[in-house]
RNA sequence: GCCCCGGUGGCGAAACUGGUAGACGCUACGGACUUAAAAUCCGUUGGCCGCAAGGCCAUGCAGGUUCGACUCCUGCCCGGGGCACCA
């Protein structure tokens, strides 16, 4: 052993040594409980960035310490190919997408290699590899089959310059982020899977997904929203037509309130009074105008127009006047809302603006109401008033009693509502998975054979931004009909990426079949066991994929419903953000080494500050992992980035911080060459130790207790890190050299190997060898706690006086409660507080802690 | 705007099931070694009062429950994530 710690010439020893033992590669092993650990791949956008580092390395370390247990591990890695970054490139490049994505799939492949992650690269796959895209149109043309997957207009944000569809990240304040236009709304057909008829079983399951984050189970919950209401007709009479506006609400108790009903823009009748009336054309149009985003409609003011057309009340048969309102969304329940100023807040705020009637219907006991200024009780549950027959009823009494009525008169019934909506994947775009569909002129839309399959995308095609490349492809486009074969025309839209990544982790399990999408193999290693990704994903990406994996399963491919057991969501990793805002054009970013003190080094000039966000290319203030590896190799990489924070938290980068972690290497390192440096020692006769001796044995029993807890039960990698630096702590301060003081610490020094080996598992096993030990570290197991090593004679108490620490008093570890009671109160420190008064009430917490209170 | 999460020293944090607030690391300061610097090692490091022993205050803000609250409850303020075409 060298007495330097030489990080560079370590880590590749010890790469090659698991490259030759093919340490990493797994098969199928009914011997051994199998563990399937994924990390959510990447989507490769040139280099790794921390955000990657972080994720691999939480991965890395629980696939490792789960093979300490012994476990059969999987850990795959894969890439998420397609996407719109490629695009862009190509567009400032003039590079073809697919040499920009598989270049940078090479270099991001090598930089994992270098951090030396546990992964089975001979399950390697890439989502724009043919192979793995036409189970993407194979499945789809099941659901087609089905009725999963159907074709309807949907809503696009439209360049009218380039004249291309943009994405939402690519409308900047309203205008197109290439050509500055306005950008318009446009209504094309897509196709959509039916993933509201999954919304019961989705929302129920997750009841059961106890191994998950409860956050990432609320927000997946609400997203779902279901909603038990009532669905209410409005009759109306209009140029001779009948007809009845159909309204959702879930305050049907509050039904006799409405003094105006509101519509969204795109709704009928909206349509209708705007063809009659150019005010409401005005409006309608404008509102068509706007973001297509939520976030957008949701901040708008709330602003509204009278159609001058009337609905009845489907109860009393008043005149309701028709409103077409902007924030009225028309993608939930049915486009039209009834307006009860008296009991809901945006309600109030629009008949005040309007001038419209605010009529109170429900009497919240002991609160009073005034129609001059809302206030948060009103829409409270209480009793109808002012509503004829249900007058006096509570909340449900009155929505039974209202919808039986509607129900009796044909003008409504109860009702559930999914906020969810049906998943559009149809892109306009280049590099994506083509959707299998052949448009004849003759027999309309025509899925592709299986048999044909897969629709290869074309990888020459260079987009430039305006409009899609596949469409200008003849060679793509031009084809026969599979049906009847006259000349028809390929789809030229792609598939929505979240496809690509709905149903990876199956792929993994079964990589190379080139006869199915799936086989026995998966039907070992699914579902995944511990899934690992960023929260950013909490929503769309984990329900698309429990979306999938169901469907998977109706279509008879998998028993699996959930695909991941438990689930980590790791933070975001964020640096500081340097910017300048130029009075015209765009923001320029600084790279956060480029700044010092709040002045950019290369003029001395002032940038302007934007806190701390997360790591991205776009702001330029990302941290390459490779300088990180150059510098201090991959150990320290991994250790500073599993040290000082729990995974779930936001990662503020900190250069000391890497300083830190690289000093406890050389610490440790220098720890095991002294040591060892002293010759062979023994194993400790524990019967015959002194005091101090046991004292830290225990140390280190209590430490791989607290350490196997923290990894596996836990997921607490900062406190298991800083768990075993306390013991080497302790180590370092001992200067016991006797021959059982030396057996303690090889004893001692193993373990701490043992504990960081799946933080830093280079430098670990070179340590392993060392310290005499002649196997892969890999292949040992993780050891369990000495119970004998971990016993006490005496335990420590704290004293409270009326709840404040007053003192601590060694007691028997068995010792009754009169005795600790008697301890206690003899306490010099506790008898000054206690000062005579009589013992109140005495609280006894066995082997921690008593409170006297007096 | 809506949904979710978070807020503890100079900084990142720990305190797991309501029971010793600040483990561990970083920074800063002081010291040792050195011709010097770096590296390394040792020490101090929440605030206030005190020579000390010790005491008081303190977990975003304002309340509440409890023998006891960072932890539970109510309201507020601030920061982050998501909002369906970034992945």
């Amino acid at each position: 052993m060298r007495d330097r710690y030489e990080p560079a010439e370590i880590e590749a020893a010890a790469q090659q040594e698991w490259a030759a033992a093919g340490t990493f590669a797994v098969r199928e092993d009914a011997s051994r409980p199998k563990y399937y650990c994924l990390c959510m791949f990447p989507y490769p956008s040139g280099k790794l960035h921390m955000g990657h580092v972080r994720n691999y390395t939480i991965g890395d370390v629980l696939s490792r310490y789960m093979r300490m247990q012994g476990c059969n591990v999987l850990q795959p890695m894969g890439w998420d190919a397609f996407g719109l970054p490629a695009e862009n490139a190509a567009i400032e490049n003039g590079v073809a997408p697919a040499k920009w994505t598989r270049d940078n799939i090479a270099h991001m492949k090598r930089q994992l290699q270098s951090l030396g992650f546990g992964i089975d690269w001979s399950r390697e796959l890439a989502t724009c590899d043919p192979d793995y895209y036409r189970w993407n149109q194979w499945l789809f043309l099941r659901m087609l089959e089905r009725g999963i997957a159907y074709k309807t207009t949907g809503t696009v944000n439209w360049d009218p310059v380039d004249q291309t569809v943009l994405a939402n990240e690519q409308v900047i304040d309203g205008r197109g982020w290439r050509t500055g236009a306005p950008v318009e709304r446009r209504e094309i057909p897509m196709y959509y899977l039916r993933i509201t008829q999954y919304a019961e079983e989705l929302l129920g399951a997750l009841d059961r997904l106890d191994e998950w984050p409860e956050r990432v189970r609320t927000m997946q919950a609400n997203w779902i929203g279901r909603s038990e209401g009532v669905n209410a007709a409005f009759p109306y009479r209009i140029d001779g037509h009948d007809g009845a506006l159909r309204v959702f609400t879930t305050r049907a108790d509050t039904i006799m309130g409405t003094t105006f009903v509101a519509v969204a823009a795109e709704h009928p009748l909206a349509e209708l009074a705007a063809q009659r009336d150019a005010q409401v054309r005005a409006f309608v149009d404008d509102c068509r105008r706007s973001s297509v985003m939520e976030a957008d409609l949701a901040t708008l003011e709330k602003k509204g127009v009278a159609t001058g057309l009337a609905v009845r009340h489907p109860l009393s048969g008043a005149a309701i006047p028709v409103w077409v309102g902007n924030y009225v969304l028309m993608a939930y329940g049915e486009g039209a809302v009834m307006g009860v100023p008296g009991h809901d807040e945006r309600d109030f705020a629009f008949a005040k603006k309007y001038g419209l009637p605010i009529l109170p219907v429900i009497d919240v006991e002991g609160r009073p109401y005034s129609t001059d200024a809302w206030q948060p009780w009103y829409s409270d549950h209480g009793r109808c008033v002012n509503s004829g027959a249900y007058d006096g009823l509570d909340y449900a009494a009155a929505v039974d009693a209202i919808a039986r009525d509607l129900e009796a008169g044909g003008l409504g019934r109860k009702q559930v509502v999914w906020r969810l909506r049906d998943w559009g994947i149809s892109r306009q775009r280049y590099w994506g998975c083509p959707i299998p569909i052949i448009h004849c002129p003759a027999c309309g839309d025509v899925p592709v054979p299986d048999a044909d399959l897969p629709v290869r995308l074309p990888e020459d095609l260079v987009p430039d931004g305006t409009g899609n490349p596949l469409a200008k492809s003849k060679a793509f486009v031009e084809c026969r009909c599979p049906k009847c074969g006259v000349e028809a025309q390929r789809e030229t839209d792609t598939m929505d990426t979240f496809v690509d990544s709905s149903w990876y982790f199956f792929r993994f399990a079964c990589a190379g079949n080139d006869r199915a999408m799936v086989d026995g193999r998966a039907a070992y290693w699914m579902p995944v066991d511990q899934y690992i990704g960023g929260i950013e994903h909490a929503i769309l990406h984990l329900l698309y994929a429990r979306f999938w994996t169901r469907v998977m399963r109706d279509c008879g491919l998998t028993a699996v419903d959930e695909p991941f057991r438990r689930l980590l969501t790791q933070g975001m990793v964020l640096n500081e953000i340097w910017f300048r805002k130029p009075a015209s054009g765009r923001i320029v970013y600084y790279h956060p080494s480029e700044v010092a003190e709040g002045k950019l080094k290369a003029d001395g000039q002032a940038v302007e500050s934007g806190g701390m966000g997360t790591m991205s290319k776009s702001r330029r203030n990302g941290v390459d992992p490779q300088q990180l590896v150059d510098r201090y190799g991959a150990d320290t990489a991994r250790l500073f980035m599993m040290s000082n924070v729990p995974p779930e938290h936001t990662f503020e980068w900190s250069d000391e911080g890497v300083e830190g972690a690289f000093r406890f290497m050389k610490r440790l390192w220098k720890a095991v060459h002294a040591h060892v440096q002293g010759g062979h020692a023994g194993r400790p006769d524990v019967a015959t130790l002194d005091a101090g001796q046991r004292a830290l044995r225990r140390l280190v029993h209590q430490t791989l207790a607290k350490v196997g807890d923290d990894i596996g039960r836990r997921r607490m990698f900062n406190t298991a890190i800083a768990a075993v630096m306390e013991l080497y702590n302790a180590l370092a301060a001992s200067a016991d050299r006797s021959p059982q003081g030396r057996a303690v610490m090889q004893e001692a020094l193993e373990g701490v190997v043992l504990m960081l080996s799946p933080f830093v598992p280079h430098a670990t096993q070179a340590m392993w060898r060392a310290l005499g030990r002649d196997s892969l570290l890999v292949d040992e197991r993780w050891p369990a706690a000495d119970e004998a090593a971990l016993a006490q004679d005496t335990s420590t108490i704290v004293v409270q006086v009326n709840g404040k620490l007053r003192g601590r008093i060694d007691v028997p570890v068995d010792a009754a409660e009169s005795d600790v009671r008697e301890a206690a109160l003899a306490d010099p420190s506790v008898a000054k507080f206690v000062a005579g008064q009589p013992v109140r009430k005495f609280v006894y917490v066995p082997g921690k802690l008593v409170n006297v209170v007096v």
